[in-house]
Parts: structure tokens; sequence; C-alpha cells
DNA sequence: TTGTATGCGTTATCAC
DNA sequence: GTGATAACGCATACAA
């Protein structure tokens, strides 16, 4: 913390902290020599105000908690980088927990944020967060609170997402225009609501395009070792179902490529002999052999319009306009590789 | 910002501010049944501290920042982890900036940092950054500085860094044994001391064996667009040598990977006509075809290490215990995998 | 054992 | 145009 504070220009000026603090606020009724005089030696000190002293005074930080489960991930690196290059124009700094998908970490972890005064908060939920009682208390204490990717319906706040039903739906219709049939879904836990809504939009594809939904081919990958998840369903996928399957959708890269790895340690052909569509758009999925299919979720973007968007809830907030809550949907996009 | 406060807790029990503050600090002078009224309904009202009001006090803030190139990034979102972990552990909440590579947004993150009253700083320096006046008015500023892998020599605080040059030598010395004679080397910047230290390493395992250093062989992949650059460096490589090249050494697993996928498109079996040793142990290494060989660089080890000892630093100025600066480094281990 | 008073550095109100 | 003064919420030295 600076030690040199308004009370020291105003005592070697020789007037008092209020006419300090107001001409370095450039204020209307000082006299124009005076600002001079106090903005000059306030540069050649280096003045900064005390930020305590300022929250303290104005109830606000200029900070912002952010929440995820894990940013050792592709995606959710890209999100936090989104958010952070939007903080840095708006002179917000940001305080980042990792959930590490632990429901009551997370829960502490809000009490620490609304503990520390921050202005807003965006979460994205553990896998396993069904009690919502925090994210509530955030709401009741009046501080902006936005939920982006893993949100939970039922809470009462903007949320920025993708279409996750509709992406699934598309990456599953283009393989069964691809000309498969017996298409498996390694498909992530029974609770987060994108793993619900892509297992849904994989279903209603292959019913929409009249191809029985077989439950034998969908396949639970909800361990967190996502890679190792992929390369264990592979094998038994080939197990149950042997030639009797020609293609593959999962909820994640991850598993995806672990899937992929299965394949090509057992001299199996992608796509030859199965196809795989992946879903994320990581950057490994380029370089992988063959380069994987999988859908553009534009992390970075996601992160940059949560944090506008949060931006704009504290300024309302702050200017007594009542905010109304968006669902705000951000596009997706199939990226078609190598692997179908 | 929570609005039940000491004189709250005072004014409904009838007693005095200081009392309440004292009782919920378990104060040995104060009334046990006092102390029992006051924490009862200090918990019932779910008061917690005003945490500008007390760092204004305190002057401590409980605060850390850090500063990285990127955190898109598998080695930098270790250190993260490590940082993270740490810090929940210790009660500390962590701002974290991203300097994307660039010097003059370094700085004036530091300014940020200072003036948001941080306890402490952890810096990784960007790759261009040669100016080092910000590093120094952390110091002068009386708040401990802890730099992490990308270090700056000169700086006098304490450092935590794998030994670079060693590490490079033992994964060059290994291609060596392996029968490699003609070892290039996919070098990093000019100015970053790892880049130098690596180049280093590799020179010096070459002399070592009595194998001629020839700068030729030396390419130089400084553009961040790591992948790329491997790719390219291996493509000019091959033009420039052909068949009279073995083995590659190269400064990241990024240029190592960008460097395999360019051999696998052409065909060109690896490790058959050409090895290649990556460095950092990124998650990819495992999964490429084949599999990578590498420098294990634990990051999020050294985050763990780098928390932990800045938080120790804080405790001793705090304490006035005169703080000695460390270099700590980080063991390395050679991660032997397929591609040599 | 408790309460009073003061100060941390700002900002804002209101006299002058 | 300027300057006391109070207040933000807390912790503490000191008085009671």
């Amino acid at each position: 913390m600076p030690k040199v504070t308004l009370k020291v220009i105003a005592n070697t000026l020789g007037i008092s902290t209020a006419t300090v603090s107001k001409a370095l606020k450039n204020y209307a009724d000082i006299n124009l020599e005076t600002k001079r005089k106090v903005q000059e030696l306030a540069k050649k000190l280096n003045y900064t105000p005390n930020a305590f002293a300022v929250s303290l005074r104005m109830k606000e930080s200029k900070t912002i908690g952010v929440i995820i489960p894990t940013m050792v991930h592709f995606f959710f690196s890209n999100v936090l980088d989104g958010i952070l290059k939007e903080a840095e124009s708006k002179d917000y700094m940001v305080f980042i927990m990792q959930s590490n998908e632990n429901d009551k970490l997370e829960k502490k972890q809000v009490d620490l944020l609304l503990s520390k005064g921050v202005d807003g908060i965006i979460v994205s939920l553990s896998n396993i967060t069904k009690d919502l009682t925090h994210l509530n208390k955030i709401i009741e204490n009046n501080v902006p609170l936005i939920l982006v990717d893993k949100i939970a319906k039922t809470i009462n706040c903007t949320k920025v997402v993708i279409d996750d039903r509709k992406a699934a739906y598309d990456a599953v219709s283009y393989l069964i225009k691809k000309g498969y049939k017996r298409i498996a879904h390694f498909r992530g836990g029974l609770n987060p609501q994108n793993s619900v809504d892509r297992f849904l939009g994989y279903k209603s594809a292959l019913l929409d395009h009249n191809i029985k939904f077989d439950p034998k081919l969908v396949y639970l990958c909800d361990n967190n070792s996502d890679y190792s998840d992929g390369f264990e369903s592979a094998e038994k996928l080939l197990q149950d179902h042997g030639e009797n399957v020609d293609a593959i959708f999962t909820i994640t890269d991850l598993i995806a490529i672990g899937a992929l790895n299965y394949f090509n340690e057992n001299n199996i052909k992608v796509p030859e002999q199965i196809a795989i569509f992946g879903f994320s758009n990581w950057f490994m999925t380029k370089i992988t052999t063959p380069s994987l299919s999988t859908v553009e979720q534009n992390g970075y973007k996601m992160g940059e319009i949560t944090a506008r968007t949060l931006f704009q809830e504290i300024d309302d907030l702050h200017k007594d306009i009542p905010i109304k809550h968006q669902k705000i949907i951000v596009d997706t996009e199939l990226i078609i590789r190598n692997s179908c």
C-alpha cells in the first residue's frame, strides 16, 4: 500500500485534505491554480489512493470473483482469458478460485468472496453441486451473479451458455447424414445440465432421422478423468458391440481423444471402422491423428460476454436501474476434420 | 459486503463495540458469559467483519497478486493450480493477471496490484521484459516478491525455478547415449533466461560428448505460436540438412508436437528417421503418436512452493524477521517415451 | 471486566 | 473557493 496520502499532500501545500481530494477529482468548485499545484505534487509524489479506504467509503471494490471447477482445462482457461481481458479494460481486478468439482468448497468460496466485498461474482458450477443455497445467498446479498456454462436452471440470474442440445443435435445429425447408423454416445454425469442437454440432443437427432435410440449404446463417463474414461469406454464399446457400431459422439474432446487413442493402439481405423465426433474444439483436436471433428464452443467469447454483462449489471445496480436477467446463448459451430 | 457490523451486535446487546470486537477474538479479559452471548448473536446474525475496514486498520489484506504471461497454457495453469491450492489452505485470496507477453501491460499490472494493497506478489516474466524497474518498485514498497520460472537473475528476491541448463543437458545427453549424433535444437527467444539456459545445456552436452556444436542446427522459434513454429522449423530443417540430422531437442513440447506433426504428415518416421525430445511434459505428450519423450517440469509443485514461500515471507515481514532471499530449484526428470 | 477515544485514508456535507 | 467535520467499520491503548 502506498504511503503518500491526501494528508501529506495537504500538509506540504498548507491546505486541507478536503481540498486536495476535490482538486484531484477535478471538482468544478476548486481554484484552477490550486488544482494545478495539487495535481502536480500528487504526480511527483506518486500518489495513489488507498484502495481500502476508498472501498470502505464507497462500498465498492472494483473487484469481482470467479469460481470455476478447474483452470487446468482448455475450455475453462479460455473462459478465464476472456473474463480477464474484459476486466482489464474496465479496470476491475479478479479473484479466481477453483472448486475442484467439490460442492462444499464451492460454498465456502462464495462466502469468502462475499466477505471480501466483491462487486460481482461469476460461477461455473461443479459437477456435483445440487444444493443451491450459496447462489441464492449471493443474490440475497444484492451482489450481481452470472452463471456461465455450468449453470443451474432454477437460479434467478443471468446465464451465459451455448445451446448444448442443439449443438449435439447438429453433430449427430451430421454423422447420420454422412451415413453412420449405429452411433454410440459417451455421455457425462447425470447431474450437470450440459451433460443432460447433449444427451438429449443426441437422442432427438436419432429419432428425427428414424434411427432407433438404443440405450445400450450410451456409456457413462463421469469419473472426471476424461481421457481414461474415453479410453476405457472405447474398449467396452467394442467388447459389447463389436462391428455393430460405426460412430461415437462424445460429450468432450478429451473423452474423444481417449477413445481415439484406444483405437489407434488397437489398429482400429478411424474413421473407416469407427468415426468419432468430439465436443469443445480443444487445441489438441487439431493435431491428433486423425484430426478430430468437434463442436466449437468459444470459451473466450463466453468469458468476454459474461464479464461484460456482469459489469453492466454492476453499473445498473449502482444507478438503481432495475436489472433484467438474461439467458445469453453463444453460437457454436461444427468443425469438421478427419475423424468422421 | 455484509451489513451486520460490530455496532449492530453491540447495540442489540447493550454493550460497546470494543467489547464485541474483543469477545469475537476471544480476548482473555472478557467475561465468559459476555463472550458466549456475543459469539452466539454473531453467529445467528451471520456476522462477518468488513474486509475493507480490517485491511485499512491492519494494513494487510490477506490477498496476493499473480502475474503470468498467459493461463491458456498447460504449464502456467498448473503453476496457478499449485498457487491456488496453497492460498486456499492459508486463507489468502489471489488476484490473477495475464501480461500476454506484453511488458508494458506487466508494468501496469504491477502498479494495479500495488495500489490494491496486496500482501505479496508472484511474477512470471513476459518473454520481452527487459526493463525491471517495476519489479524493483515492488521491492522498494516493501512488498514480498517471488519470481517463478521466467525470472530475471539480477532482481534481488526469492526465485523458484528448475535447473533448465541441467535438464537440457540431461535430455541431450540421453539422445547422444542412444546413438544420435546430428542433434538439432529448436530454441526459444534470445531474451528469456530459460531459453538461454536450455540452449547452453544443449551445447555443453554436445561438447562434453565430443560432438561438434554446429550453429546451423539451431533454429529460432520465437513467434509465440509454438506449434506452427515447430511445424515450420521442421520443414526448414529437412530442407537445410536432409538426412544429415537424426534428432531434435526442442525448448517446448508444443514446438516438439509441431515438428512431430510435420513429420507425420510427410511420412517421415519418428523416431526411426528422426528422434524428438520435448520439454515440460504437457498432458498432450502422452497421447501423441508416437508419444513424446520430454522433461517433467512440475508446474503444480513449483506453484505450491512459490506460494508457500511467499506466505512465509509475508509472515516474516510482519514479525520483523529479516527475510533471506532464496533460489529454490525444483527437481526435473526425464520422461522417456517413444519418440527417441 | 468493560467502555471511551482515537486513527486508518477517503469522501461528502455544510458552513464559512 | 475553501476547510472543518463526520462517517465508513474495525482494532486497540488506555481509562474507568
